[in-house]
DNA sequence: ACGATCGATAACAAATATGTTATCATATTA
DNA sequence: TAATATGATAACATATTTGTTATCGATCGT
């Protein structure tokens, strides 16, 4: 029988269709985007997650949980978040991609 | 004293600072066009809220809650409601506007 | 060594979104 | 008229996020 490949790259991983949709590469792309983006421009800002938290309403355990992918937030917690560090989301097709 | 002013329109509440906060307005236009664009989609494509619910994974009272602003949606749901309507979600730096 | 600050996280409560099921009034159409 | 499909919504259960409080190990500077 074929070898089963038993390890493979993230890019790989996310390609599979087999293993990834298509909606939740969408997302997972999302949220690596904002990961990145987050805590880009909190430690420019020289931020750290106490005060950004105290900036924005949103809370420190939160905001740390957002930041490990340890939650899938809701859209006004993001605005919360985004918001003093410069950032908004926006809707697009998906053919600009 | 001076008059109070009683009726204005929904462009001067979402001006108005003292009553809508700069993050609040960022969301709230986010929604709209959200709803916009899902609505118009939708119906373009001729899919019921029903069908789209089939297709999406989200069902169709939890549809019938976003296009008419009655939830603050988790990512996830909007991604899985977007995506087979031709769009995603993607984070834009605020001067962008 | 000490104190302060950092991000991560545990444990639990509170809030909210979503699922589930069903029904309603309305519009459409056969 | 009768049957069907629509979006909205009620009521409740379930799932998940967020808040709250506290603590942990690590790091940095004194």
């Amino acid at each position: 029988m074929a070898d089963k490949k038993v390890i493979d790259t993230f890019s790989d991983y996310m390609n599979d269709e087999t293993r990834v949709s298509p909606v939740e590469r969408e997302r997972i792309n999302f949220e690596i985007s904002l990961i990145g983006k987050m805590i880009e421009a909190r430690e420019e800002k020289g931020l750290s997650q106490r005060e950004l938290a105290e900036i924005s309403g949103v809370k420190q355990p939160a905001i740390a949980r957002l930041e490990s992918m340890k939650s899938t937030p809701q859209i006004d917690t993001l605005f919360k978040v985004l918001h003093p560090l410069g950032y908004t989301i926006e809707i697009v097709p998906l053919q600009r991609r």
